[in-house]
DNA sequence: GTCTATAGGCAGATAGAC
DNA sequence: GTCTATCTGCCTATAGAC
């Protein structure tokens, strides 16, 4: 079920339940949290998600999907490789000044508690943000701004990593420049 | 309460605890999980640990003061900065193919149901890790094995976020040369 | 589609016997 | 210290009226 067929009462519940995920953890919240945020009660949630599961899945599907579109947007809006990675960097950088987690790093502490379908999910956003970081930086290296890379791979992954666990440190620091650092040691490191 | 205070089966529910907590996340698991892994009854555990805000100050003050332990040791062991903290790396990599998580990167998502006490464990947590990188990367720079870092700080900070996103990513990837890789790679920054 | 009411289970926690 | 028994409350989920 793509996000474009639900309506507007399963998409407010799938707000308030990214909201609480990413700030509390997909197991710390009830369906009665979402019911005393949006004035539904908990019976009429589970007619659009019968179960917690099922919320799960069209919560991550709606997350990715969305995710994936605002890298598409940044690669029309910026022109140059490294242009498009600190684009990218400052979405993790206006989610961790939220005091919050990427809904993919959060879940990824509870997956053990997702279906396996959720697993898939996850895997797939990890392997598409880092196709999208190897051919940033590959543009980046062809445009000059960036040193040419032994392993494009390791060097996206190692990005990634940096990011999500930035944004890990950064909840309990609570220093609001901390994840901008993180994230200019670790551009740096890529450039010339 | 420090950790030589505890007895043996207490010792014994922080074991269980810590690796439920690792592997599925602190409020992922309950008592009854303890009991049926250990054979003692739930009620045994709370004469030990009254609350499981009680278990969870208890297992961090436990963990961190061994991980500090072992990264004396290294200090001991290991004569030059690179190759302490490769060591150091060397713990994380095999916390990533134990399929687990750091216990407080794991903490760090269910922080918010946590006591204050644990979020202010965990807060000391990755500023004394911090400091020992940086203390490791600064001798490697007078070895010169290592390049001179603008940031120290910074640097060290984006070592530590590398490697707790390395561990929540590698979960999910599955792939047991992942986690080795970010880690050669964040080394290979630093290096001349 | 949204509600009230409720089932059935498990959570954290306590009392008191041994 | 460990046990049995039990309390209270919250959770996910369902039935059925409107």
């Amino acid at each position: 079920m793509a996000s474009h067929d639900l309506n507007d009462t399963a998409h407010r519940i799938l707000d308030v339940a990214e909201g609480l995920t990413q700030t509390q953890g997909f197991n710390a919240f009830s369906y009665k949290d979402i019911q005393a945020e949006l004035g539904i009660k908990t019976s009429s949630i589970h007619y659009y998600f019968p179960t917690k599961s099922d919320l799960a899945t069209a919560m991550v599907d709606r997350y990715i999907e969305r995710f994936l579109e605002a890298l598409e947007e940044i690669d029309q809006k910026h022109k140059t490789g490294l242009a498009k990675l600190q684009a990218m960097g400052r979405i993790f950088v206006g989610v961790a000044a939220a005091q919050k987690l990427c809904l993919c790093g959060m879940l990824t502490s509870d997956v053990l508690s997702l279906p396996q379908d959720g697993l898939n999910e996850l895997r797939r956003f990890y392997k598409e943000t880092e196709r999208w970081i190897m051919k940033a930086i590959t543009q980046g290296i062809n445009d000059g701004e960036l040193k040419d890379s032994t392993s494009l791979e390791d060097t996206a992954a190692h990005l990634l990593a940096a990011l999500e666990g930035g944004m890990l440190v950064a909840r309990v620091r609570k220093d609001s420049g901390y994840m901008q650092a993180v994230l200019d040691q670790a551009l740096d490191f890529l450039g010339k």
